[in-house]
DNA sequence: CTCCTGCCAG
DNA sequence: CTGGCAGGAG
């Protein structure tokens, strides 16, 4: 479909020189990884960080998670909104525990059949634990793409998903899809971001067709 | 499919 | 103060 090597090249290129430095790129965990992405979702990275820290020094395994009231779960989690998430994690953690030995599974079906894991998250957690090649399309993921190939269609219709989800399965790098996946949405957190993307100092700039056509913020 | 949640930009 | 976002649930 979109399969580019140069773009992926260049994604990785930029990570190399640009990434964050955040405390679950330290680690391959996939129970640390997991509980970095549930957090991550509707949450900032800045406000992420302290919780992410301080959840994991009081509950550093999934065992350690199951065994814990719910209560204290939630205490851990106190203003960081969006308590389903909390309640969820906590759930899964017993599920996995008590009916999977403590090991979280490595397929799709079996991750997502987990409360709180969906399709991103479910990707998230496949190539950056495990290593596999599927894409993790968060938002700014689909933004960067329809930028690059200048998808115009309307972002919500199943198809586009589906076309938006191929070009980045195509652009995954073998073996890399984990640095990949991170690599291409911190490019859509901090350079091609929203609204006023740093085009000027953008290292696909040439290949870009939003940039190209001048639609950028479409 | 619609709804839900909290934050944050407008 | 409103409305958009974002990922998952139902």
């Amino acid at each position: 479909m979109g399969h580019n090597p140069e773009i992926t090249r260049r994604i990785l290129d930029w990570y190399g020189h640009n990434q964050r430095d955040l405390p679950w790129r330290h680690t391959r965990n996939p129970y640390n990884i997991w509980v970095s992405e549930i957090m991550l979702q509707q949450t900032r990275v800045d406000t992420v960080i302290p919780y992410y820290r301080r959840f994991l020094s009081r509950f550093p395994t999934i065992e350690s998670l199951a065994r814990a009231p719910l209560q204290d779960v939630l205490k851990v989690w106190e203003n960081l909104g969006y308590y389903s998430r909390a309640r969820h994690l906590h759930d899964a953690a017993k599920r996995v525990t008590s009916l999977m030995g403590g090991v979280i599974p490595k397929t799709w079906p079996e991750l997502l059949a987990l409360p709180g894991i969906g399709p991103y998250t479910g990707a998230a957690i496949l190539s950056i634990a495990f290593d596999q090649q599927v894409a993790a399309v968060d938002a700014n993921v689909r933004r960067v793409i329809c930028r690059i190939f200048a998808v115009m269609e309307r972002i919500d219709l199943p198809g586009v998903q589906k076309r938006i989800h191929g070009i980045a399965t195509a652009l995954i790098p073998p073996k890399e899809a984990a640095r990949f996946n991170q690599g291409i949405m911190d490019f859509g957190a901090t350079l091609c971001t929203p609204q006023n993307p740093a085009c000027v100092s953008c290292p696909l700039q040439d290949l870009c067709l939003a940039f190209k056509r001048g639609c950028q913020s479409d």
